[in-house]
DNA sequence: CCTCCATGTGACTGGTCAGTCATATGATTA
DNA sequence: TAATCATATGACTGACCAGTCACATGGAGG
């Protein structure tokens, strides 16, 4: 997935800092914002800019929101990367260490939180899937470690595996969506987190006594 | 939960027939949309009478909305209460039918559905608050049925009653959003309905040869 | 018939928005 | 200096919005 090149020449050739800034700024405008809600003209009066000038960076604020979604999404991916590849002995592990990395950087980068957050409630579905498309999502990684852990038997052959990427993942946006809200309380719904985590460990693993 | 007197007398004293339509076509509106970008000027227009007298029923824009989705509520409630005490036997068939009966109400009634998707997608926590505090949501069927499951022998006791509800919700909100976009197609996904639902159920059992 | 009152009305206010475009600025090149 | 070109500007357009209010309507009671 890269960030192609979605606004105009102009943009790159603005002097990084007020790239960075531009970026940032709009970033907070749709962390805040559905794509519907959120507002050029609010975005322009606190970079002090005139409103032109965003039309010269980029084409329409449909551009502007692709762009800002990618960018967030290249940065998120680049951090959750390595986890995949440090726990590759124990699923479990890996697990739990993806959703805390999830967790981690969403307490990091709250604005990119919300940006996401609010990419998946869109109203508008067409524009999702144009985004998406655009960056291909992939959640290879998770198969392939799925299947080294059946391997292993350290998850059972009974179960499919879209299933489990689907409940794994159901239950990672919940859990970031109930407590990420609460901000500076982590530790406070560690133990729960952990319950729940418990909960989607029992669906996975091979009984001793019976079935497999 | 009782839909309170929230609008006008006025509303009220209207014809049940003219109410009905008032009622429903603000419905279809805060489905087609979140509460900030539903259009009261579009609701009068498709009802075909003036702005002010959407006025004299309500007091505005946030009083008509809470109203709606205080009705939604109101009817799912009456949909959903009785299958709590039809499967009291098997808390899995229980769970099942449950997930059946959501999904089923929300086939048989897409736009409260997504009345219901888009109150809790909406951006303004602070009237979500509001409204679901008048409301005064309700679970304790679940855990009334998960105790006594436990007492069975059929939900091992090595879970947290909160995470088991957690995982519960979080993979029958996500199964909605996921597969009720698409309409018509439910029988083609029934068997992955099935696996999650699977996933699910063997993160609850108890295991016969180790642990408990 | 007239009065009264609940109800209905829609033009209007003041606000917000995305997007446009003629014009200005300022740097580089001839 | 003059010409050229990339970039910056912000007033303006047309559209939409929630909410208001002076006035119209029409039925019930005197």
């Amino acid at each position: 997935m890269e960030v192609v090149l979605l606004p105009q020449q102009t943009f790159f050739n603005l002097p990084e800092e007020k790239r960075q800034k531009v970026l940032q700024v709009a970033m907070e405008e749709f962390a805040r914002n559905t794509y519907e809600n959120a507002s050029l003209s609010r975005i322009v009066n606190k970079l002090n800019i005139a409103k032109g000038s965003m039309y010269q960076y980029f084409l329409d604020k449909k551009d502007l929101y692709k762009y800002v979604v990618q960018s967030v999404y290249k940065q998120k991916r680049q951090y959750l990367q390595p986890v995949w590849y440090k726990h590759s002995q124990d699923f479990y592990q890996l697990l739990s260490a993806y959703y805390r990395s999830s967790w981690q950087y969403a307490q990091e980068h709250p604005v990119h939180h919300r940006v996401i957050a609010n990419f998946w409630n869109s109203r508008d579905a067409e524009m999702r899937q144009e985004i998406l498309r655009e960056k291909k999502m992939r959640n290879i990684e998770f198969f392939d470690q799925l299947e080294q852990a059946m391997a292993r038997g350290q998850v059972t052959r009974e179960l499919n595996p879209e299933a489990a990427w689907f409940v794994y993942h159901a239950v990672g946006r919940a859990l970031a969506d109930n407590f990420l809200e609460v901000p500076a309380e982590v530790s406070q719904h560690e133990e729960f987190i952990n319950s729940v985590l418990h909960t989607v460990r029992l669906g996975l693993e091979p009984r001793k006594g019976n079935i497999q």
